[in-house]
DNA sequence: CGGCTGGCGTCGT
DNA sequence: TACGACGCCAGCC
């Protein structure tokens, strides 16, 4: 199995209303340092809606980017009861979700 | 706090 | 088959 099905599949453990991030997802699919290589995995999602990509913020506290636009991402996260200030997690920690 | 560089699989040439 | 560019970052300076 590649690294983008196993990415989609370890994306589908995080329930509703957490989050993760780019560095943590890498891990979880054993990469070291493949931010970046997620980033590129979930901007050609071939599953969008199925695999909540939205779920998956930066490090930094910041949303990140969307491939639909980061202002739906945030509108999305912030449904599931993840609140959000100018592009920025309120409660990161307190939603992270760990693998 | 802003900017630059590092690291990785996939896809296109 | 081989090589370089790319992408919804992370971390150090």
């Amino acid at each position: 199995m590649n690294i983008e099905q196993k990415v989609y599949k370890k994306l589908l453990d995080v329930p509703k209303g957490k989050i993760t991030t780019y560095g943590d997802l890498a891990k979880a699919v054993g990469l070291k340092n493949g931010q970046r290589l997620i980033g590129k995995i979930m901007n050609k999602n071939p599953y969008p809606v199925l695999v909540p990509c939205h779920r998956v913020v930066m490090s930094t506290g910041k949303i990140g980017g969307y491939a639909y636009g980061e202002i739906v991402k945030m509108k999305m996260l912030s449904d599931e009861g993840i609140e959000i200030t100018n592009g920025k997690i309120e409660s990161f920690d307190k939603n992270l979700f760990k693998f």
